[in-house]
DNA sequence: ATTATCTATAGATCTATAGATAATGC
DNA sequence: ATTATCTATAGATCTATAGATAATGC
């Protein structure tokens, strides 16, 4: 009958038979981090959200920054690991451009949504207790840099740094958006056009993209 | 002789003759929310930026959100308040979303760089403070959704949503890029991307926008 | 004995207000 | 008298640590 925990029961909540404390603690901190940012987001709000007190957490994190930078982590690490398969795999790079793209999407959109939104604060763009997410996401970025600068057709007017960028924010912008089926596949679309490929050339790209990544691994991991 | 300023000299700091003290104040904390972000920046960090003590800045404003939102609408209203002379001027649908693109890019170079990082930030998403801001740059998105979607040609697997969306995302890119000549032309090409439009069509809209952009208004206001 | 929590709290902030003060302007 | 600053501070946080406690495991 003892299928009870060790530990000291909680004061108030009752813990998720589902998930780990440490998983609690990373969603209740990321829906936070995402509506409010990460420095108005108090240890306290987030041991509020899982049904524990503060002093709790820190028997899980040693701190604020390694709570958010699991979370970073966690939704870039999916797509890099990807990189090499859809490379290979690939008949052209306008098909791995739109293969990554759907498969980043995706898995930006299985993570907790917000989450996306503080890739680019200020904290986490500057403290040095996440370069090595900034580190991953910079591959990445070049990931794409490289792609749809091979894409795309000779004299097309935006140069390789231009293009991986505009390629992340892209997708990145999904979090923005209402989530609806065909998303992904119009964020794929718009990052073909960034590489200035569109009509049949694109739906091409698309077919051979999005056939490629039937044969993948399928599911993405969630945070 | 007493070209001096009434009222008590400050302890450290000189005054900047060039600058009112609201606009060193609004300076130093453009800086400071672009390096840090708006929560981890202290009032006390942009008093002493501006060389005055933290009590002395709420002669000049209420409180630190409204120093943010007038940066904030410092960086949408200039644009705005030129669309409706694109608009009017432009042959083409692609030749306005060029120079529109072109404009805000403009806009938010001559600002201070990182406010526009600023804008996606969830306190400014959510805070009723903001809530015109959130406004203007909603307004601001919807011209872009308008003006992509009347240019893409038919059968353009991009809707407006994601089209308008994806325009202000690669717009406001510009302050992650370090800035070069000829930036902001790759980044209206790449909402012509956006768009579906590329190569010659592309160049066509992009001669008959930038000709247009010569007529209007020259300079944009920096905060 | 080990584990997962709790309570209590030190120390360091941070925002905003109240009221004093040192200039110029008249 | 008016203006632009200053000093001082109340009150409200917030992070992280120390040490107690209530379970299970052996």
């Amino acid at each position: 009958m003892s299928s009870n925990r060790a530990g000291r029961p909680r004061a108030r909540g009752t813990q998720d038979p589902d998930r780990t404390p440490r998983q609690e603690i990373l969603d209740a901190a990321a829906a936070l981090f995402g509506e409010s940012g990460f420095a108005a987001t108090s240890t306290r709000a987030i041991a509020d959200r899982v049904g524990v007190r503060q002093a709790s957490l820190y028997y899980y994190f040693p701190g604020k920054d390694e709570i958010l930078l699991e979370l970073l982590e966690a939704s870039v690490r999916p797509t890099l690991d990807l990189v090499g398969a859809i490379r290979t795999a690939a008949p052209t790079a306008a098909a791995a451009l739109y293969a990554l793209a759907v498969r980043d999407v995706g898995t930006l959109q299985a993570g907790p949504l917000g989450v996306a939104t503080l890739y680019m604060a200020p904290e986490v763009r500057t403290a040095p207790a996440f370069a090595s997410f900034r580190e991953h996401r910079a591959q990445l970025q070049a990931i794409y840099a490289e792609l749809a600068s091979a894409a795309a057709p000779a004299g097309h007017p935006v140069g390789p740094d231009a293009l991986g960028a505009a390629c992340l924010h892209v997708v990145e912008m999904v979090t923005t958006l209402p989530p609806r089926p065909g998303l992904a596949v119009e964020i794929a679309h718009a990052c073909l056009g960034l590489a200035g490929l569109t009509g049949p050339v694109a739906a091409e790209a698309a077919t051979a993209g999005a056939s490629l990544l039937t044969g993948l691994t399928p599911a993405t991991t969630a945070v």
